[in-house]
RNA sequence: CGGGGCGUUGCAUAGUCUGGCUAAUGCGCCUGCUUUGGGAGCAGGAGAUCGCAGGUUCGAAUCCUGCCGCCCCGACCA
C-alpha cells in the first residue's frame, strides 16, 4: 500500500528544523525581512498574536494591570545602573549614536551630528519603567503600581529563528512595585499561574510551571519562575518568565516609599512576560507534515467555507449557500469573539485551494458543491483529522454542534501535546541511564529528565558539555520524592527537569 | 562571535573548477482551449542589470579583492 503524500517536505521525522521553517512557510505566517535578523509577521501569523493579545490583556485587567507605553530609546546610563543587567544585556544591545544623515563625496548616506550619550534600543525596559516609578512612589499608599506594556524589543542575536528567536520581537512585559518582599513574591507567581493557564485552555499548550536554578536566572532578578513547553521533537521551549526582583531595581533606580511608620523602604519588583516566540511553539507542538494545526481557540479564524463550482451555471446557487452559510456562522460566539469565518471565492481550482488552507491550519473545512445542494447537505473537513476525511451533515446540525466540535477539537489538541510531554517525562536517578535517554542515532530522541542534583556546577557543567542539556526548571506541580544527587549521591530535596532546549 | 556551506526570475535548481552563442530547466504567474467533488492537460506568453561594490580581461554568473545577507553546527538568549 502506498503512504500519501504530505504537504511539508521534509517530514518531521527526516529532518525537524528544516521541516519547522517550511511549515512557517506553507502557513503563510512569517518570512524573512530585508533587516539582518528580522521577521515581517504576516496576516495570517499576525491574526494570531492578536488573538494572543487579546486574551491575555483580559487577564491582564481582571488581575488588575493597567497598560502603559514607555519609550523604545533608553539612555545608555539607565542601563549601567543594575551590574546584573548590563552583564546580562550590554552583549546583544542595539544603540543609536547620531542624530542625523548627511550625504557624502560619493552621494552616500553617511550618519552625521554625535549624540552626546549613546541611546539604546530597549532590550527590555525596566531600567526606564524603575526611573518612572521612582518618580510615581512616594508613599505606601501609591503602592502597588501594576503596570503592562505592549511593545517590541530588540536583542541583537547572533542565530536568528522566525518566530524563537529573532533581532526585534513583539511582547507584553509586565512591570510592577509592591510595598513588601511576600506581595511582590506572590504577585510573581500569580501572573505566572495566568501564563500557565492561558496556555494550557488557549494554546493548548500543556506547560510545566516551575522554578529556575540561580544560573539561569533573568539577569538582576532574586527569583526566575518559567514556564516549560515540550515540542514534538522533545527539546525544550521556554514559553513565558515571570521575575521577582527584590530590591535591585527599586535601588538601582530609587524607588522608595514612606510606610505607615514614616519609615523610608525601597519597593519590592516583579516582572514578566510573553512573546512572538509562542507562535513558534504552536507551530512545533500542533503542526504536522501537512503543515499548521490551529488550536480553534487561537486561530484566526475557525472556519472556512469552500463553494465547489463544477460548472459556471452552479456558480450563483452555490455562493448564495455559501453566503447564507457565513452569515449564519459569524452570528455564532465562540471563545468569547464572533466565530471566524473564511469564505474562499477566489477563482481558483479547488485542490490547491483546500490544500492552502490545510497549510495554514484552518481547524474546520466546509465545502459546499451542488450535490450537497441537491442533498441538503454539506460536507466537513477536520484539521486534526485525514485530509479526504469527509462528513456530511445538514446546514441546521452544522450549526447546531459547530461549537462544541470546535472544543472537542480544541481538547484534542492539549491531551496529545499532554501525551506526547508525558511520555517523555522520565526520572532519572542514574548517570549512565542519563546519557543513554539524550543519546541515539536517530534524531528525536531524548525529551525531559528529572534528576537529582546538589547545585554543585563543576558536575553540571560537563553534563552541559555532553548531552547538551540545560537545566529547565524545579517544577511546582510534581510531587517528586526527595533523593540523592545523581552525581555525588549527596541529599538533594527536589527534582529538577533537564532537557535540550531552544 | 568561531567552524562549515551557500547567494543565478516569485520559489527550487543547472551552469562557476576549465571566462566566449540571445543565461537554461521545473514549479508558480498571465492568456486561450479542454477539463473539473479534490494539489489538471495542451498551446502560447511575461518575468533575471546572475547578493552588492571595485578590479583583471577584447570579453566575467564564471577569475581576484572587499563588503552584505542566508542556512547548518557551537557559545548566548524570550
Amino acid at each position: 500500500m502506498n503512504e500519501r503524500s504530505y504537504a511539508i517536505t521534509p517530514r518531521r521525522q527526516e529532518d525537524y528544523p528544516q521541516w519547522y521553517q517550511e511549515v512557517v512557510k506553507a502557513a503563510d505566517l512569517a518570512q524573512n525581512a530585508p533587516v539582518r535578523g528580522c521577521m515581517v509577521i504576516k496576516p495570517w501569523g499576525y491574526g494570531i498574536w492578536e488573538n494572543i493579545q487579546k486574551e491575555l490583556d483580559v487577564r491582564f485587567k481582571a488581575t488588575g494591570h493597567k497598560n502603559a507605553y514607555f519609550p523604545l530609546l533608553i539612555p545608555l546610563r539607565f542601563l549601567e545602573k543594575e551590574a546584573k543587567h548590563v552583564e546580562g544585556f550590554a552583549k546583544e544591545c542595539a544603540v543609536v549614536t547620531h542624530a542625523r544623515l548627511e550625504v557624502n563625496e560619493h552621494g552616500r548616506l553617511v550618519p552625521a551630528d554625535p549624540l552626546e550619550e549613546p541611546l539604546i534600543v530597549r532590550p527590555t525596559s525596566e531600567t526606564i519603567i524603575g526611573e518612572m516609578f521612582s518618580l510615581w512612589v512616594q508613599s505606601y499608599r501609591d503602592l502597588p503600581i501594576l503596570i503592562n506594556q505592549w511593545a517590541n524589543v530588540v536583542r541583537w542575536e547572533l542565530r536568528p529563528r522566525l518566530f524563537l528567536r529573532t533581532a526585534e520581537f513583539l511582547w507584553q512585559e509586565g512591570h510592577t512595585v509592591h510595598a513588601t518582599q511576600a506581595e511582590a513574591q506572590q504577585h510573581a507567581r500569580k501572573m505566572l499561574d495566568v501564563y500557565t493557564d492561558f496556555c494550557r485552555n488557549f494554546l493548548a499548550l500543556p506547560v510545566i510551571p516551575g522554578r529556575k536554578p540561580p544560573t539561569e536566572r533573568f539577569p538582576g532578578a532574586d527569583d526566575t519562575l518559567t514556564i516549560e513547553a515540550m515540542m514534538q521533537d522533545r527539546k525544550a521551549l521556554q514559553a513565558g518568565t515571570s521575575h521577582f526582583l527584590g530590591q535591585h531595581f527599586s535601588k538601582a533606580s530609587n524607588i522608595q516609599f514612606l510606610d505607615a511608620q514614616g519609615q523610608q523602604q525601597y519597593a519590592w519588583g516583579t516582572s514578566w512576560g510573553m512573546t512572538t516566540r509562542l507562535i513558534g511553539a504552536l507551530v512545533m507542538t500542533h503542526a504536522d507534515d501537512d503543515g499548521m494545526v490551529l488550536p480553534p481557540r487561537i486561530a484566526p479564524a475557525q472556519v472556512v467555507i469552500l463553494p465547489i463550482i463544477p460548472k459556471a451555471a452552479d456558480a450563483p446557487a452555490v455562493m448564495e449557500a455559501c453566503q447564507a452559510l457565513k452569515l449564519r456562522l459569524e452570528a455564532l460566539s465562540y471563545a468569547g469573539r464572533p466565530l471566524g469565518v473564511e469564505l474562499d471565492a477566489r477563482d481558483l481550482r479547488s485542490g490547491p485551494k483546500t490544500w492552502e488552507w490545510i497549510k495554514k491550519g484552518i481547524p474546520i473545512r466546509i465545502e459546499i458543491g451542488p450535490k450537497d445542494l441537491e442533498a441538503g447537505v454539506v460536507s466537513l473537513y477536520r484539521r486534526d483529522q485525514e485530509p479526504k476525511a469527509r462528513q456530511t451533515l445538514s446546514t441546521d446540525a452544522l450549526v447546531g454542534t459547530l461549537l462544541d466540535l470546535l472544543d472537542a477539537m480544541q481538547a484534542g489538541l492539549l491531551e496529545k501535546a499532554q501525551a506526547l510531554r508525558d511520555t517523555h517525562t522520565v526520572e532519572i536517578d542514574d548517570l549512565a541511564a542519563l546519557y543513554a535517554f539524550f543519546s541515539s542515532d536517530t534524531q528525536i530522541h531524548g525529551g525531559f529528565a528529572a534528576i537529582h542534583w546538589n547545585g554543585d556546577p563543576a558536575h553540571w557543567d560537563r553534563l552541559a558539555q555532553d548531552l547538551k542539556v540545560s537545566p529547565r526548571c524545579f517544577p511546582f506541580d510534581r510531587s517528586y520524592e526527595p533523593g540523592k544527587c545523581i552525581f555525588t549521591g549527596e541529599f538533594s530535596a527536589e527534582r529538577m527537569i533537564v532537557a535540550r532546549a531552544y
